[in-house]
RNA sequence: GCGCUUGUAGCCCAGUUGGAUAGAGCGUUUGGCUACGAACCAAAAGGUCGGGGGUUCGAAUCCCUCCAAGCGCACCA
C-alpha cells in the first residue's frame, strides 16, 4: 500500500536519524506515533506525514525534524517537500502504473492483505426465535452480518457463519397455543385470540399463522373439529409451527444472500447434556450459590454489575444458562475469536456472558460484542416505531417494496451504533438521493464502455457501420499482457482516480479490522464519484489508440474494484440498468 | 436513579489512535449534452462540532459537569 509505502519511508529515515544522532534527544527507544493522510490541498501532495508528535520527546521544533528526516530519505519515484511539521509526498507516475498493474494482475483478488495474522471466526447474528417472520430490525443484522462476514473472508480470515435458534422457551408454547386458534379458526369455530392485554401477551395474535394453520390441515386430515385439535398434543403444534417458521426465515436469509454454515437450536443443546454440563461446571468451581430457592451465579466477581439467576426456584434453567453453554461449546470449538451482532436491547448481556466465559476458565476478550441500534421505519416523512408487533413491517414486505440492493445498502451504509431511520420512499428512488444507484450506475457505465470499444458503431443518419475501436483479442491481450508504460499516458488526469483506487487495500484492512461495513459503502461512493467526475472531462474511446488503450486499461482496473468492493457487500453489480 | 449508544451545515451522515482552512451526499442557487449512458459533472452559498469548564504547543476527538434523544436495568426469551 502506497501509505504504508510512505509511512515506512518516513520511519526508516527517523531510525537512521536517530543513529547519526541528529534527532535531538530522541533515542531508539522511544515511541512515537506517526499519521498518514491524504493532504486537504492537493497542491502540498498526495500523502502526508505529520511529524508534530516526535517534537516533545525530541525536543526540537517541528519543521526541523521534518528536514531532518526529508535528508535521510531516497526520493526515489516520488518527490518530498516540508511545510511547519508537514513531511509532503509528491508520487510519481510510474507508481500509479504500478497500482494499475496491480488490480489487472491480482484481478477478483484484488484487494486482499497479504502477510496479515489471520484468525479462525465464529459470527454469529440474527439469531431470532423462530416465532414468526423477521421484521426490519433483523434485516439489518442479516445485511451487516453477511457483508462483515464475506469482509472478514476477504481479509483472510477463516469465517463461520451461525445462526443460534431460539427454540427452547415458554415462547415456542405461544406459538404452538396460536396455531391451535388458527387451526380452529379454519375449521370454522368461531373462536379468537384473548381481546385482555395481559392475556393476549400469551399469545402470537399475528396473521401470519393463518397459512401454517391451512398446511397444518392439509396434512392432518384426520382433523374435522375443535374436539379434535384438542385432542392432540401441544407439542404437535409446537413443532409443526415453529419448522414453518424456520422455513421460511431460512428462504428468507438465502433470497437476501445471507448464508450461515449453521443453524444452533437451543432445544439440541439442551438435550445434548451441555447446558447441564457447564451448569456443573460453574458448581465444581464454586461460582455459584443459593438464595430464595434459586442458583445464582457470582457474575459480579467478574465485571457484571450484578449476580445472576442460573437455575430458577422452580429448577428449570434461565435463558442465559443455554447462552453460557452455547458460548462455552463455540470455544471448545477451537475458534481463535467469537463475534457476535447484538442488538443494542442486549447489551446488559454483554458482562454476564463475559464473566461466564472468564469464570469456566476462557479468555473473555475472545469474544467481541456488536451491539447494533435499532432501526426506525420512516414511511411518508413520519417514523413509524417498531416493536410491541403493532406497524410491523416484516423484512419480507421491505425487500419486496425497495428490492434486495437497495435494502441490503441502505441497511449496510450505517455505523452500528448510530439509529437506522429507513426511509422507504428514499431507498426506492432511483435518484441522486439513492447511493445504491450511484454506484450501481458507475459500474453499467464502465461495462458500457468497455463494450463500446469492442462494438462496431452504427451512424443513425446515414445508416453507415464504422468498424470497431478495438477487438476483442486486443482488449484480452491488454489486459493479459499488461504494459505498465501504457498506463503512463492517462496517469496525469487520473491521478486522483488511480489513488482512490489504490486506496482499496487500505479501506479493507480498516474496515477488518475495527468491524465495519460502511466504510466499504462510502469508499464505493468515493470510487465512483471518482469514475463519474474522470468521465466527465476524458474520453476513453477516442482516436488516439495509445491512449484509448491506456484508459480502457483504468476501466478495467475501477470494473474489478468496484465489482470486489460490491461482492462483499453483496449488492449486485449490473452490467446495464 | 444506574448503565450502554447518540448529539457535527436546512436534512442525512463522515471525520482513522488529538494535528494543515472541520468534510461528502441530499436540498438551495448557477452553469454544462449534435461525442463513450445527464440515473452524470462543475461551481457557489451554508458551521458557536448540544452547553459550560478543564488537560496542552494544539481538542469535533481525551477528562469533568450539565442538557437532550434512543435502548436497557427479570427467577421473560
Amino acid at each position: 500500500m502506497l501509505k504504508d509505502f510512505f509511512l515506512n519511508e518516513v520511519k526508516n529515515a527517523i531510525s537512521k536519524a536517530i543513529a547519526d544522532n541528529k534527532l535531538g534527544q530522541m533515542g531508539e527507544n522511544d515511541s512515537y506515533n506517526l499519521m498518514i493522510e491524504k493532504p486537504k490541498n492537493p497542491d502540498f501532495g498526495d500523502f502526508a506525514v505529520n511529524v508534530s508528535s516526535l517534537a516533545r520527546v525530541a525536543k526540537m521544533a517541528p519543521p526541523m525534524i521534518a528536514n531532518t528526516i526529508v535528508e535521510n530519505i531516497s526520493k526515489e519515484n516520488y518527490s518530498v517537500s516540508v511545510v511547519g511539521g508537514f513531511i509532503n509526498f509528491k508520487i510519481e507516475n510510474s507508481l500509479l502504473a504500478n497500482a494499475i498493474a496491480e488490480i489487472i494482475e491480482k484481478g477478483e483478488n484484488y484487494g486482499k492483505p497479504e502477510g496479515v495474522a489471520t484468525e479462525k471466526i465464529l459470527l454469529e447474528y440474527v439469531s431470532a426465535n423462530p416465532t414468526g417472520p423477521f421484521h426490519i430490525g433483523h434485516g439489518r443484522w442479516a445485511a451487516m452480518g453477511s457483508a462483515l462476514a464475506n469482509l472478514l473472508k476477504f481479509y483472510g480470515h477463516e469465517v463461520y457463519q451461525e445462526f443460534y435458534i431460539n427454540d427452547a422457551g415458554s415462547q415456542i408454547q405461544k406459538l404452538g397455543n396460536s396455531l391451535k386458534i388458527r387451526v380452529k379458526q379454519e375449521l370454522g369455530e368461531n373462536i379468537d385470540f384473548p381481546t385482555d392485554e395481559i392475556e393476549r401477551k400469551n399469545y402470537y395474535p399475528g396473521d401470519y399463522l393463518i397459512p401454517v394453520a391451512k398446511k397444518f390441515l392439509e396434512n392432518h386430515k384426520e382433523v374435522k373439529s375443535a374436539q379434535d385439535v384438542d385432542a392432540i398434543d401441544l407439542r404437535v403444534y409446537c413443532d409443526f409451527a415453529k419448522a414453518e417458521m424456520e422455513a421460511c426465515q431460512k428462504a428468507l436469509l438465502e433470497d437476501f444472500r445471507v448464508h450461515f454454515d449453521r443453524f444452533y437450536s437451543e432445544l439440541d443443546l439442551h438435550n445434548s447434556g451441555k447446558v447441564e454440563e457447564s451448569y456443573k461446571e460453574l458448581m465444581s468451581k464454586s461460582m455459584l450459590y443459593e438464595q430464595d430457592g434459586a442458583m445464582w451465579f457470582k457474575s459480579s466477581e467478574f465485571g457484571d454489575d450484578q449476580d445472576r439467576v442460573i437455575k430458577k426456584a422452580d429448577g428449570s434453567n434461565t435463558y442465559l444458562t443455554a447462552d453460557i453453554a452455547y458460548h462455552i461449546d463455540k470455544l471448545r470449538r477451537g475458534y481463535d475469536r467469537l463475534i457476535n451482532i447484538w442488538g443494542a436491547d442486549h447489551h446488559g448481556y454483554v458482562a454476564r456472558v463475559k464473566a461466564s466465559i472468564e469464570a469456566l476458565g476462557y479468555d473473555p476478550n475472545k469474544l467481541e460484542v456488536l451491539l447494533g441500534q435499532l432501526v426506525n421505519l420512516v414511511i411518508n416523512g413520519e417514523e413509524v416505531r417498531m416493536g410491541k408487533r403493532k406497524n410491523m413491517v416484516t423484512l419480507d414486505d421491505l425487500i419486496e417494496e425497495v428490492g434486495i440492493d437497495a435494502t441490503r445498502y441502505w441497511m449496510e451504509m450505517r455505523n452500528i451504533d448510530m439509529t437506522l431511520d429507513f426511509d422507504i420512499e428514499l431507498a426506492k428512488r432511483s435518484t441522486d438521493e439513492n447511493p445504491v444507484f450511484y454506484v450501481q450506475y458507475a459500474y453499467a457505465r464502465v461495462c458500457s464502455i468497455l463494450r463500446n470499444a469492442i462494438s462496431e458503431k452504427l451512424n443513425p443518419e446515414t445508416g453507415e457501420k464504422s468498424p470497431a475501436p478495438m477487438s476483442e483479442s486486443e482488449i484480452d491481450d491488454l489486459i493479459k499482457n499488461f504494459n505498465k508504460n501504457l498506463i503512463l499516458k492517462t496517469a496525469d488526469t487520473a491521478k486522483s482516480l488511480i489513488l482512490k483506487l489504490e486506496e482499496f487495500k487500505s479501506v479493507i484492512v480498516l474496515s477488518a479490522q475495527n468491524r465495519t461495513v460502511y466504510t466499504i459503502c462510502r469508499y464505493v461512493q468515493e470510487l465512483a464519484a471518482e469514475f463519474h467526475s474522470f468521465y466527465n472531462s476524458n474520453r476513453v474511446i477516442c482516436d488516439d489508440k495509445d491512449l484509448m488503450k491506456s484508459r480502457l486499461a483504468l476501466m478495467v482496473a475501477i470494473k474489478t474494484t468496484l465489482k470486489n468492493a460490491l461482492d462483499i457487500l453483496a449488492v449486485s453489480a449490473p452490467e446495464r440498468m
